[in-house]
DNA sequence: GCCAACGTTGGC
DNA sequence: GCCAACGTTGGC
């Protein structure tokens, strides 16, 4: 078996939460609509990864549990649903463009691991994609160190 | 709400 | 293939 690979996915509590991950157990991860995000799922995922959930846009941002890739990747149906906002009129059903894992609730940390201090320990994480200055990317690896610091912090109590 | 950073689009 | 314009992300 190849070494799991560690991940790292944002979403916009008032969209979607680890809570409302905890409440439906499994999300098809619909929705992204860019390339190198699309490319994780598609090509490097593989089920039981384990995923650091992200709070984004909002009054804390930061990881706020723990979830799994959950499936193998398949075409997000978003795409070719008219009036979803996630439709795509130039992805085609025989050649998709945009694919998704379903992404499992493993557990929800007693407190956030804030960005802010994870930005305190910037120089301990190394070179961390979350970090990096106008990263946007919804989708990104963590080193296997990267992400046990983040457990440990959670551990600590987080914030 | 502001705005910097970034990705995408489309005219040429 | 360049690049200006535009839309989006996301921290603050």
């Amino acid at each position: 078996m190849p070494a799991m690979k560690h991940w790292l996915m944002k979403s916009e509590p008032d969209e979607f939460s680890i809570d409302a991950l905890e409440r439906v157990g499994t999300e098809p991860w619909s929705g992204v609509r860019n390339y190198q995000a699309r490319n994780y799922m598609l090509k490097d995922m593989k089920v039981g990864d384990p995923i650091l959930f992200y709070h984004s846009n909002c009054a804390v941002p930061g990881v706020v549990g723990i979830a799994r890739v959950a499936s193998e990747p398949y075409p997000d149906p978003t795409q070719f649903e008219r009036g979803s906002d996630y439709h795509d009129p130039k992805s085609k059903p025989e050649e998709p463009r945009w694919w998704l894992v379903d992404v499992g609730f493993e557990r929800k940390f007693a407190g956030t691991v804030s960005l802010e201090a994870m930005k305190a320990e910037a120089e301990k994480f190394g070179d961390f994609a979350l970090l990096r200055r106008g990263n946007r990317l919804s989708v990104m690896p963590v080193g296997a160190a990267q992400y046990k610091r983040i457990l440990s912090m959670a551990k600590a109590g987080g914030q």
